[in-house]
DNA sequence: CATATATATTGATATATATCAATATACTCA
DNA sequence: TGAGTATATTGATATATATCAATATATATG
């Protein structure tokens, strides 16, 4: 019981509603999402750490970048089914609709000068 | 996205979530929330408000009695479907056993003297 | 109308949470 | 090794939340 109310603290804000959003259309390093939210370092990193820490989201290790994802359906199967339906719920919200937008003039960037880079399949 | 960020809120509490894994079987009267969870009448009655506020529930009244009720699926769609993936998620929980095993013993009581009525259909 | 009962609200208090600025860690590359 | 960059953590502070005890409201009943 106590993993779940984690996991719908973890959903009560703004703020990570986004980074969510975000991810449903792959994995993003740090610093995008800091571009994408116009928001200050630490805190996207505390923001993301919570997710994932609710099991919602996952990280990967690639030099000095962490690059994050949705959690793994096959592992945690409930806590992507609160993902799909909060993604249905939220797609046509402008707030949504414009990080989207700052999202693709983002990754657009990645591997240039000063950006963080591709990531490896 | 402010009202979703409300409903997470609103899940994000052990007695809310146990209140309405409780009206998965059917409309309770306050009272009978009180007694099943063993707690106080204010605190029971404030998150029930809060459960509403967020569209969650919806309250009946039926003389000096309020019946609360899992919201309907077909004004509040996603509400519904984070309440299902919920009532899956919680299922086998110890915690859901009992509370339904009290719930139980609790609704038969309905109509006796010094009890709740059965609530109209 | 007076009393009893069901539910709601309020005020006080303790605990949790979000944010920022500052600092720490960890990796890369010259 | 030292400088630079990406990310994490910490301390301080403001705001939100949960709980209880007490009180209010509203309905039923004698």
């Amino acid at each position: 019981m106590q993993e779940i109310v984690n996991v719908f603290k973890a959903l009560s804000d703004p703020t990570r509603l986004r980074i969510l959003l975000l991810l449903q259309h792959g994995e993003l390093c740090v610093c995008e999402v800091e571009e994408v939210l116009g928001m200050k370092q630490s805190r996207i990193s505390r923001h993301l750490n919570i997710l994932r820490n609710a099991g919602l989201t996952e990280a990967r290790y690639f030099g000095r970048w962490v690059f994050y994802s949705l959690a793994n359906p096959k592992t945690n199967r409930y806590h992507r089914r609160v993902i799909d339906t909060l993604v249905k719920w939220a797609q046509d919200s402008d707030q949504v609709f414009l990080d989207r937008k700052k999202l693709e003039a983002c990754t657009q960037k990645r591997g240039q000068e000063g950006h963080c880079p591709i990531p490896e399949t």
